[in-house]
DNA sequence: GTTTAATGTGTTATTATGACGCAATGTAAT
DNA sequence: ATTACATTGCGTCATAATAACACATTAAAC
């Protein structure tokens, strides 16, 4: 929360907020992005506020772009979170003195918010953790390690996930998780993490490999312990149709 | 929209409202509730706004209790949708007219609106459509019939029923679209009704019978030409824990 | 009674899934 | 160098799910 932002409250949509859970993969887990609150011992959800003249994706998009620094990345929205008391004694005296907010610009903030929840994709080394200022920390902190979160912000958290893991099954994903070239047993500890639940290998190469997004490339992953697993890249156009029609029929 | 609300705007959420794309079935269609909307020859999706003590799915449980005099009924959120020029020029200087809001008030409504999506499925005989006057027009449409449709609840519309078609992979569906007891070959024109495509009697009756949510009575439906089919009934306690787990796991 | 248009039940071939076996490969220990 | 070991790659088999189709049954309409 910028101080630019405290003083234009009025060029922004009143009692809405966006929030964002990005996911990244690194050292088979998956991580999410967070922010440690400057003045209580929790951390929250990367956020923001809607400029009047922006697209709630827009400025979702603006979020996620001024966190990790890249853009054009998976960006969905999820839900949407508006309980009466979710924001309730949260912007309290105590916050809004630490925010330097005045008297009269506090009722702008201490209405309830309803916000919109975003999750994204991103590969984690291209997505560096941006700082709002100096004193922010920001960090990756793997999703079975999350600290107390403030607010709802880890039932968003949750919500994120359960769409995630509900989506795994209508469509591919590993393509904004995953470097360029990776191995068939780094994606599938990605949908194992995500799931968090255990694959049988060989079935998962077949059915992996069947759904016809993977390119096996003549080369094979260097420096790893034991045999070295083949690498592969993901055949982008395949890749975005099946992403757009969908995996599972069902019906 | 009541008059009773315009007078007290500054108790309802700012910039934010609800849209209910409710759902019927009857004569093997599928219908959506409708409005006319009194200015112009459109009709709009039943909404409504956010009281400030509200959380926004009781919002959404008034505006469908209202609207179909029913309650305890399956309502999904499902989207959000907030771009800038949604509702531009909509609530203009004639449709402010209309209502009578005075000018001063009209800031309240000339400004952009984020809706909140939720859709719900309903027994089309036992909900009966409420007028909130008695000039209003409210009925239910089939959905291939739909008319033209204000701001961009057409886009809400089409959206509500992609989620439909994806959830009904997910979940079972039925208990709250049709009557207490109905035939397989109804419960499959529900089916095909909402996926838009044919499916086969015998593959179809395999399937639904196994998901094991199906209780078959001692009883034909009469009065129907050519053979009389069986009548069945949801076994509500399956039914809610096949709702809650899922359908397909896929991974 | 015969026709007609539905429903109920069953069959078969194909495909997808789950649970494994086993050889190949590259590192690390001896 | 040889061996042990963990991991990868490829394949098999039994079972379950799916798609396509045949045939008998039923009740209203003529």
């Amino acid at each position: 929360m910028s101080n630019g932002f405290i003083e234009n409250s009025e060029n922004y949509q009143p009692g809405l907020s966006i929030d964002c859970v990005i996911f990244g993969f690194h050292d088979n887990q998956l991580k999410v992005l967070l922010i440690k609150t400057p003045y209580e011992d929790k951390w929250s959800l990367p956020g923001g506020f809607i400029p009047l003249d922006q697209d709630i994706d827009t400025a979702a998009s603006t979020v996620l772009n001024g966190r990790t620094g890249i853009e054009g990345i998976f960006l969905r929205q999820f839900a949407t979170f508006g309980k009466v008391k979710r924001n309730d004694q949260h912007f309290n005296n105590a916050v809004l003195e630490h925010f330097k907010i005045p008297k009269e610009a506090g009722n702008w903030f201490t209405q309830r918010f309803v916000t919109i929840g975003y999750y994204a994709l991103v590969d984690f080394l291209k997505a560096i953790p941006q700082k709002d200022n100096s004193q922010e920390i920001i960090e990756w902190i793997d999703h079975k390690e999350v600290p107390e979160l403030i607010l709802d912000h880890k039932e968003i958290l949750d919500k994120a996930l359960d769409t995630l893991r509900i989506e795994l099954n209508l469509m591919p994903i590993g393509y904004n998780l995953l470097p360029e070239k990776f191995t068939i047993p780094e994606l599938q500890k990605l949908y194992e993490t995500i799931l968090d639940k255990q694959l049988d290998r060989r079935n998962f190469l077949r059915k992996i490999t069947n759904i016809g997004i993977l390119n096996k490339l003549d080369e094979k992953k260097s420096n790893v312990a034991h045999k070295a697993p083949n690498l592969y890249t993901f055949d982008k156009d395949k890749y975005e149709e099946v992403l757009k029609n969908g995996l599972n029929q069902g019906w």
